[in-house]
DNA sequence: GAGCACTGC
């Protein structure tokens, strides 16, 4: 075996603080010195700028300390709320109960959060974090964000859609506050009012919001936007040239080592990086920054080889994998202790980049991939690309290693390469399904989606083709403006566009009851959990769900079964003990229990929202007939036909494609049916399908198909 | 006969 090879060399030392100040001046950037005068400072800069940009990296505690500054300072006045975005839900909750604990305050009081499915706010919250998602979803009921004097919008560098679409919106939202309206690129000011207007009108409670807007002068909004990437001038520039500081970290210095050449196998490199570590450095904990579960799978193998070659002195080292998609049981095995004298090496997807923190870590290798998810409007199809990291993920991942002390960052590629690196990662909203982006703003009042002032602009030809189908929904009207009541539901339920339509017809084709279950659990990552190595034990136990008629069935099959478990052991009373049971009865039948409770969560959420917009949740009963007719009716666009070579043709688009093997149809192979989505892997799979009849595609969708002469 | 990073409403 060989453990030393030419990987790894040339010392350069990355302090993130250098980085940041070199590239921020040129644009009027200041730094702040964490000292004394920090707080006076900080929140003299934002009394005298509308809109401020912070540049600093985790450990700046900008997260934490600058909501109570501003609060110390009097901003919350008249009983206005601070409010801080974060990307992740665990982000949002983690920090609040620091804060409110920093505070000495009781969570939900002055100090709280809200996320999907978890409010821990009060009438008292003066400081209120949560996720960009859910502010967007609060700005459909009140466009102009009112209860708000400042907005903060943290890790913005990350550039997800929702942060991106945020953006936009905010600034909008500034502008008509401080009076500006006619200013306002983003908005029409009446199409807003309009859209309240639309929204109350079955919701007799909030009447009051809208009585206040009459006639009243808004307050100015305080916009601050925080990032720790390089390109904080992108944001300075969007902003009208906004004023830029930045704020020190806290992080131990981290050395970056690089290789003098390029690696043609990274999962070599990272083995030989690996051991060089554990054989030559001194204690710490290793975390290696792989792909994917296949290949964490692949090197902890490799790495197990390896070590039974080693003499017993060498052998302490304990392997932990981590990615999403591990039940948790397991996942939180990376924080647990092993036994002295030991190494813990984690092999982690990015997951170990932001949403984990795992303690003891001295030493990060990072061979400088992601899989990142692409979309192809034209054909509605998914797929997964390995791409090279951007700067901004790379100096993440090595401040991964300078968390308690100084630490080692190995990079798997020359610093020539590093050199190469975009300063971000490429935002979302250029690589996603625009639907539902396009079908909020809609429901925000901006109709003219072209001329919204987008941080980066999506492509025309994406833009035009998810206004198409949001027509062919009727969501909107050939004008291009929202439908009501149609498009107002839509826009209201927190699903894909489709799978709203879906609720809306099956009201009418009375099985609601049905298409709930459907959507719900259509909507989480994959129901199904079958280890490999138990895959034959797994296929026999979820037989008894199974269904002819397709995968749509089988979904309602599995929410029922567990319905009826449920009912039968009498526990669902007792929270703690649901769980116990959900956790018992998934692993019994190869479910993944982390899913199943998401789906049900969701199915609770949209249950309510249909009542709410009083549609009728009726059954079918054992009419499958008429569910599939439904179906057919929301997802005409998402139809195929087989052809005579068994490959099928989607009708929409003529793409050849196949029904993905883990599908019940895959072997029956029926004439006609539709389709969840597309994604591309080995081939171009089709996934969750069922059987339709052909005809019922122009009797249901005549203004898409008509009937063969 | 296949395997899929991570979020979010």
């Amino acid at each position: 075996m060989v453990l030393r090879a030419s990987v790894v060399v040339e010392a350069v030392n990355l302090g993130c603080d250098g980085v940041s100040l070199k590239e921020c001046k040129g644009f009027g950037c200041v730094s702040i010195r964490k000292d004394r005068k920090f707080e006076k400072r900080l929140v003299e800069e934002v009394k005298s700028n509308d809109i401020l940009i912070i540049v600093g990296e985790t450990g700046s505690g900008k997260t934490t300390q600058l909501p109570q500054f501003l609060f110390n300072a009097g901003f919350c006045r008249d009983g206005k709320i601070i409010g801080i975005t974060q990307p992740r839900r665990i982000a949002a909750v983690s920090v609040a109960k620091r804060v409110a604990e920093e505070c000495g305050v009781e969570l939900g009081q002055k100090v709280g959060y809200s996320v999907r499915f978890d409010d821990m706010t009060s009438s008292s919250t003066r400081i209120k974090y949560m996720t960009d998602g859910f502010l967007l979803r609060e700005a459909l009921l009140d466009p102009y964000l009112s209860r708000y004097a400042v907005i903060i919008v943290d890790e913005a560098h990350e550039r997800t859609v929702h942060t991106d679409v945020l953006l936009g919106l905010l600034k909008s939202v500034q502008n008509v506050r401080s009076g500006s309206v006619n200013q306002c690129p983003n908005i029409d000011h009446t199409k807003a009012n309009n859209g309240v207007m639309m929204e109350k009108e079955n919701d007799a409670e909030s009447t009051g919001i809208l009585k206040q807007y009459q006639g009243t002068k808004f307050s100015p909004l305080k916009l601050i936007i925080m990032s720790a990437s390089l390109d904080a001038q992108i944001f300075s520039e969007y902003f009208g040239s906004a004023k830029a500081v930045h704020v020190q970290g806290r992080q131990f210095p981290v050395d970056i080592l690089y290789t003098y050449h390029p690696e043609t196998d990274c999962i070599d490199a990272a083995l030989i990086t690996i051991f060089q570590i554990h054989l030559e450095e001194s204690p710490g904990d290793i975390l290696v920054f792989l792909t994917g579960q296949e290949e964490i799978e692949y090197v902890e193998k490799l790495v197990q080889e390896s070590l039974r070659q080693l003499t017993e002195d060498n052998r302490k080292l304990k392997v932990l994998p981590i990615f999403s998609s591990l039940p948790s049981e397991q996942q939180m095995q990376v924080f647990m202790p092993v036994p002295t004298g030991f190494r813990k090496v984690i092999l982690a997807t990015n997951i170990a980049e932001t949403s984990v923190t795992i303690p003891g870590i001295k030493y990060v290798i990072d061979p400088g991939l992601v899989k990142a998810r692409t979309y192809c409007a034209c054909t509605g199809m998914e797929s997964l690309i390995f791409v090279p990291t951007s700067k901004a993920q790379a100096l993440q991942r090595s401040g991964r290693a300078g968390r308690e002390g100084p630490g080692k960052c190995f990079r798997l590629y020359p610093e020539i390469e590093f050199e190469k690196l975009r300063d971000s990662t490429i935002p979302e909203i250029t690589r996603c399904n625009l639907s539902n982006v396009i079908l909020q703003l809609k429901a925000l009042g901006v109709d003219d989606i072209f001329g919204f002032d987008f941080m980066e602009k999506p492509s025309r030809d994406a833009v035009i083709k998810s206004l198409e189908i949001l027509v062919l929904l009727d969501a909107i009207t050939e004008e291009y403006k929202l439908s009501d009541p149609v498009g107002h539901q839509m826009a209201r339920l927190p699903l894909k566009p489709i799978h709203s339509k879906a609720l809306i017809l099956a009201s009418q084709f009375n099985c609601l009851e049905e298409m709930l279950i459907t959507v719900a659990m259509l909507s989480v990552e994959s129901i199904f959990y079958a280890p490999r190595e138990k895959l034959e034990e797994a296929q026999t136990a979820t037989k008894c769900f199974s269904s002819l008629e397709g995968d749509h069935l089988i979904l309602i099959n599995i929410y029922r079964a567990f319905d009826e478990f449920l009912e039968k052991s009498k526990i669902g009373i007792n929270k703690e003990k649901a769980e116990k049971s959900l956790r018992k009865w998934c692993k019994e039948n190869f479910i993944n229990s982390r899913s199943l409770r998401h789906a049900r969560e969701i199915h609770r959420q949209i249950r309510r929202n249909v009542e709410q917009m009083g549609l009728h949740i009726t059954s079918c009963g054992e009419e499958m007939l008429q569910y599939r007719r439904c179906l057919a009716a929301a997802c005409f666009i998402n139809a195929a036909l087989k052809q005579s070579d068994g490959t099928y043709s989607v009708l929409s688009s003529n793409q050849v494609v196949q029904i993905h093997p883990s599908s019940v149809l895959f072997r029956t192979k029926p004439d006609c049916i539709i389709f969840d989505e597309l994604v591309r892997t080995n081939q171009n799979y089709m996934h969750n399908v069922t059987r339709i009849d052909y005809l019922w595609l122009p009797e249901l969708a005549p203004q898409y198909y008509a009937f063969p002469a």
